[in-house]
DNA sequence: ATGAAAGCGCTAACAA
DNA sequence: TTGTTAGCGCTTTCAT
């Protein structure tokens, strides 16, 4: 429209400034600002002339301009380690949400899971002025934040703690959820249950495991070492972790896999080799994916609220742009154990799963439910494991 | 660490800028900004100085100041309707490679399929003053895009037509990819065969239902009006969609489904009915995910290349930022039939799916290359549908 | 090779 | 109630 359309430039045609509609409207900028901030000082008719004469140049008030001038950003970045992971783009939509509707805008990092990349984007976001940040740590090194000591905007940090980073932290209870998906695996008598985790150094990992550990424990289960397979929570990981665990001279009868990607890849090893799921292994998984439910037999897990968790997260931001001051917080989001068959219990009802336990908000833990459990019989496993 | 931690203000702390270097460093700003541009026409030693500095103050030049001053903003907006479909992120996540590569940040808005969202973030990026847009129209209403007329900078439309919009665009070979899931399905002797489509106004959804429809044309089945249903692109809306269907008076004994969380609602129905894949119903889906090898038969489905179908719209933004006035262009990205045995096809070796055909880039039709089958026997289904 | 100074578009004192 | 003006942090002529 306004630009030559003859002789394109190479850059963007200039956009209308306050400026303009100020002197078409025949009035101060201060004025045009006003009325566009809402001012309760300005005059009807001006308000009109203005509005008009903005209506009429299409004008978009240039909010680099101002934020420059302000020195504040509505401007939130965001950084995930890994976009092929469904859980991660369910944490952003949460974030989305809630910056969303308290007006801020959203400014997306992908590391990678590559600690060059996080970096980069640490600076970049840090040259556009952002007033907060939402860290997904990379899953490799964790440490290596101390970019951030010297930038003092606010960090949440989300589903990984950082090393050596005193920052607010959202994460769910993974712990007591991996203890509860072995506990209930215990609890239909297997006795021989496997874990497929993540990479040892990431903390996410390492409560799982925990928590694992917890239940066996508890069940006077002596931990199998060769159980324990540290695999890097990806797809081609769990099935190969999944192989390793069923050329064991006496497989396990059962396994947790830590998270949704891996859960998939053990699905497919203990597939190919024919074998039959809950009856010959086990699985609980983690996450709570979409398809969960279309899986044959349909995948009992530990559900964690991703899309809370990163509205959550964008909450804890905001309030602490509010009032900085504060001292970190860690909230620890619920998860919840959802019996499907994949796990060698049968839901009473046919389609709905059944939900067990749930951890309580702000770091508490939770408490078992047992109790809540209807009694299956054991599956009475007889196989190479036992 | 410069702000005082007794008495926190809202703000954060004012960052260190150029003057500050400047003065500490003994020169001007002038000096600072060449050498931190990497001009040629500066001194050694003035270099060293300045850099010393800089790394002494843990100087960040703020990008904000800068690109008000320039005129230029290396940031480009993307906006998605869809988080939770993991199709979308898969796109962005091509998107932010390309990115990532050239320099450019992203920011980030999530439409949810609501036209007022979407203008939100227009409005927004537009403040932002981005320099250009990536856009994956919102699947309602695809017009009103009228605010982008008016607006001049380049855009790329993905996957969606934006109707009455002239821009670059990046789609896959929806119809031939259709009309190839719908081919192999006649093909091994199918003849009742449903789709399971998105909503009617979307262009994805026509492009598919034409490529049923020729396939269907081609083998001279007719087209049976109540086994075309239009849903919503959404894991209940295939769901429900299947049940309509199997709750038909003949029900059809294939089904092509037009995307993948449709496709996992279809085969919840089907597993609710206790019906057997693909002995009774054989399925073809859309989009080849990481749960399809998972699934008990796995899922023949028309893989769109995502990631690809992002970097490429990256790469055409970039392009025509370098050299606006070229015109529009459409990029088709080949799709590509991965036969498992959801479709009642027995894949030759035991895990590698058969990969049948592909458009060619660049608006082309890829040929059928139906001589690369496999000669399956049909399946010669007895039932109902037949 | 380096510095002085103007100005990008906007807001916020301060005046009037 | 409205206008004038300084200046946010940076780059870039234009001098020197």
């Amino acid at each position: 429209m306004k630009s030559s359309d003859s002789q394109r430039a190479t850059r963007p045609a200039r956009a209308v400034t306050i400026t303009e509609v100020a002197t078409q409207a025949g009035v101060s900028t201060a004025s045009v600002s006003r009325v566009l901030a809402g001012s309760r000082f300005v005059g009807s008719r001006m308000r009109e002339r203005v509005l008009a004469t903005v209506a009429k140049l299409d004008y978009h008030p240039n909010r680099l301009a101002r934020d420059l001038r302000v020195g504040l950003r509505k401007v939130i970045g965001v950084i995930i380690p890994d976009l092929q992971n469904p859980f991660f783009p369910e944490v952003v939509h949460g974030v989305e949400a809630a910056l969303y509707t308290a007006g801020y805008t959203l400014v997306l990092g992908h590391s990678g899971g590559l600690a060059e990349r996080e970096r980069t984007h640490l600076a970049v976001l840090r040259g556009e002025g952002v007033a907060g940040l939402i860290l997904i740590p990379d899953s490799e090194r964790e440490a290596s934040y101390e970019t951030l000591h010297s930038w003092d905007i606010p960090v949440v940090a989300v589903d990984r703690t950082p090393s050596g980073l005193e920052v607010d932290l959202v994460t769910s209870s993974n712990r007591v959820g991996a203890r509860e998906a072995t506990s209930h695996l215990l609890a239909h008598g297997y006795k021989t249950i496997a874990l497929i985790n993540g990479q040892k150094g990431v903390s996410v990992a390492q409560e799982r495991l925990a928590g694992y550990q917890e239940a066996l424990h508890a069940a006077r289960v002596p931990l199998q070492e060769a159980f324990v397979i540290h695999s890097d929570f990806r797809q081609e990981g769990g099935r190969m972790a999944m192989c390793r665990l069923l050329d064991l001279p006496r497989p396990p009868r059962a396994a947790v896999v830590a998270n949704n990607l891996m859960a998939l890849g053990a699905l497919q090893a203990i597939h190919e080799r024919g074998l039959r799921i809950p009856d010959e292994v086990a699985i609980v998984g983690f996450d709570d994916m979409p398809w969960a439910t279309s899986l044959r037999p349909p995948l009992t897990a530990v559900a964690q609220p991703a899309e809370e968790i990163g509205r959550t997260a964008a909450q804890l931001l905001l309030e602490r742009l509010r009032s900085p001051g504060r001292l970190p917080r860690r909230v620890v989001l619920p998860t919840r154990l959802i019996i499907r068959a994949s796990c060698g219990a049968h839901a009473p009802t046919g389609v709905e799963p059944v939900v067990v336990s749930a951890a309580r908000k702000h770091g508490q833990t939770n408490k078992s439910v047992n109790s809540e459990y209807p009694a299956f019989k054991p599956p009475v496993p007889a196989g190479p494991g036992l």
